[in-house]
DNA sequence: ATATGAGCCTGTATGC
DNA sequence: TGCATACAGGCTCATA
């Protein structure tokens, strides 16, 4: 749901309609997510300088009295979105923060399954133990076969298992992962280690152009996300593989198969993908 | 150490 | 129509 690109648009979006805002007050309707909403009460008075993203982290730097919290940061988990609107726009069922800002708007939180989390951190977001640990992201300039070598070498796990283990390359969830093995041609139980250099070379390239395709797209909708304007993803519809069991391949005309890898519903072409 | 599976949580779709 | 069940999948934690 919410992976890379679905969250690079929500920053895009959060850059452009609340750079330079103030926080007046933040009202917490529940509390109950997956991080407690610590400091969200210290806000008032904060400027929103900044939002940057990390893996699928969305991080606020913040200017404000001596004291004030210096950061927010916030996951979406799977169904958590991040929305700017009118100052008392009618309230949904899971608009569990308010961020009451100068400007007669406001930043809310819903997030009905309740998988995410916004907190004020005392010093610059980075510092969060959240973030820590956290591998390569796959639109760094240095992002290449190389480093997916790096990746998977010596690793017996499916490489769509290993592709989407955030400890290794972040960014990467469920959609994404079966969009770019199917572009690299690679079957999603391949162990790790046992594909060639040349195609992992593929592979990186893979897993870069279709994030940077569904970030041009504004992400994929299938159900829940919205950006932070509340607008869907187009790229859904542009989506090869994952949702479409049965379906030709887009390619050969073979039908999709759907099976559960590492737990997860996988889809890929049994004739492309080897 | 790595790898796998359960659990969190609610809305939606499906089957009876 | 209503009820039970499965599924969705971000992450964390426990277990093998």
């Amino acid at each position: 749901m919410p992976e890379l690109p679905e969250v690079e648009t929500v920053r895009r979006g959060l850059v452009r309609l609340l750079s330079g805002r103030e926080v007046r007050a933040c009202e917490v309707r529940e509390p109950r997510l997956r991080r407690f909403p610590a400091g969200l009460a210290d806000l008032s008075g904060v400027r929103l300088s900044g939002f940057r993203r990390r893996a699928k982290y969305l991080l606020a730097d913040l200017d404000g009295p001596a004291g004030a919290p210096r950061g927010l940061l916030a996951h979406l988990g799977m169904t958590g979105r991040l929305r700017v609107v009118a100052e008392g726009a009618p309230l949904a069922r899971h608009d569990h923060l308010r961020f009451h800002l100068d400007g007669d708007e406001e930043l809310r939180y819903e997030d009905a399954r309740r998988f995410g989390f916004v907190l004020a951190t005392p010093g610059p977001p980075d510092d969060h133990p959240a973030l820590a640990g956290l591998g390569r992201e796959p639109l760094d300039p240095d992002f290449d076969g190389a480093a997916l070598h790096a990746v998977c070498r010596d690793c017996r796990s499916p490489v769509k298992v290993r592709i989407m283990d955030q400890r290794q390359v972040v960014g990467v969830g469920n959609i994404y992962a079966s969009e770019a093995l199917f572009r690299a041609g690679i079957h999603p139980r391949r162990p790790a280690r046992r594909i060639a250099a040349t195609r992992l070379d593929l592979l990186a390239d893979a897993i870069a152009g279709v994030l940077r395709d569904a970030i041009e797209g504004g992400g994929a909708t299938l159900r829940d996300y919205r950006d932070a304007a509340g607008r869907p993803g187009r790229y859904a519809v542009r989506l090869r593989v994952y949702g479409r069991t049965g379906e030709p391949c887009r390619s050969c005309g073979t039908a999709i198969r759907r099976e559960v890898t590492g737990g997860r519903a996988t889809y890929f072409c049994p004739r492309c993908q080897r």
